[in-house]
DNA sequence: TTACAACCGACACTTACTTCA
DNA sequence: TATGAAGTAAGTGTCGGTTGT
């Protein structure tokens, strides 16, 4: 299932897009879109072409309209090809390499005498491995050094584990899975503050601009100042506050959303800027809570 | 050099199972 | 004890990159 938003706040000259889901997609962009793409950019061409949108548009309508439409991803088709699975072409590709290359012999291990005899006759249930803590722990801890593994160090690994090389892979599969996930629902909620800041914002600017053209559009008044001093009449005749009003959300940032992370060990938000905070001497890739899921290292 | 097929790794999506409040 | 939600191991289909022919 794929998600679009994108919000267009075209007073404030900002456009914020907001790709969620995807799968199955033809651009990459769209297969891999769980991620986060975040774009703030000046004075986009108006109206956005992308269907999804929010608009605040210009004064006296005032309108916002918000469409969101979930484009079908796609994907896997799930369950549906279940029983053609262990016999078809694509079915036979990895796994049964890794079968072949022992995981049955592995059913001496204490995984397998855990699962249960893994009964691959009937076939009828799948029972499910719980890892040990051990096992865990140290799973977690080669997450840390590297989030993907090659194929020598996944079968050391599964070795050192007492595992199925693929259920090693599978574990790396679902933890990028979920780090991606906690990214994404950090990145979010950030989002989700930046709009409602920029609403805010846009709103205010709103009233201002209805404000200045009220004044225009008056009588002289016999004492005002003359239309190019606008900023002061307005000031003078109380309708904006003297006092200038704080900067909008988005310039409050002091980073861009998207370089905001999860440590991937205590998944606590993480960025450069505090981490350098934190430890200033200490070199960013080696800094606690950082991690850059694109270049697959951490450093906690 | 180009075209093609096979393979592989990663991903998105999904299901099934376990644990816990 | 029953139950629903959350967490997670595992299955499946698809895509891009690599490699051999």
């Amino acid at each position: 299932m794929a998600q679009e938003d994108v919000y267009h706040l075209d007073d404030a000259g900002l456009v914020l897009g907001l790709s969620l889901g995807g799968g199955g997609g033809a651009s990459d962009a769209a297969r891999h879109g769980t991620g986060i793409r975040l774009s703030m950019e000046t004075r986009l061409p108006s109206p956005c072409p992308l269907e999804p949108s929010l608009t605040l548009s210009m004064p006296d309508e005032a309108t916002a309209t918000a469409t969101a439409t979930g484009s079908g991803g796609g994907g896997g088709g799930g369950r549906t090809a279940h029983s053609v699975s262990s016999l078809s072409v694509a079915g036979v590709k990895r796994e049964r390499v890794d079968d072949a290359e022992g995981e049955r012999a592995s059913s001496t291990g204490a995984a397998a005498a855990r699962a249960g005899a893994e009964d691959d006759d009937d076939g009828s249930t799948r029972k499910k491995l719980r890892l040990t803590k051990e096992q865990s722990a140290l799973l977690e801890d080669r997450f840390k050094e590297h989030s993907t593994l090659n194929p020598k160090q996944k079968v050391a690994l599964a070795k050192q584990l007492n595992l199925r090389p693929r259920q090693v892979e599978v574990w790396f599969q679902n933890r990028r899975a979920r780090t991606k996930l906690r990214q994404t629902e950090v990145d979010c909620e950030l989002l989700k503050r930046c709009c409602e800041s920029l609403t805010e914002e846009n709103r205010r600017l709103q009233r201002e601009l209805q404000e200045l053209r009220a004044l225009k559009f008056a009588p002289p008044h016999p004492q005002a100042p003359p239309s190019s001093a606008a900023p002061q009449a307005v000031a003078a005749a109380g309708l904006v506050p003297t006092a200038p009003p704080p900067p909008p959300f988005y310039m409050q940032m002091q980073l861009p959303a998207a370089t905001l992370s999860l440590c991937p060990s205590c998944e606590r938000l993480a960025g450069p800027a505090a981490a350098a905070k934190a430890e200033p001497d200490r070199p960013k890739a080696a800094t606690h809570h950082f991690f850059n899921p694109f270049t697959h290292s951490a450093a906690c």
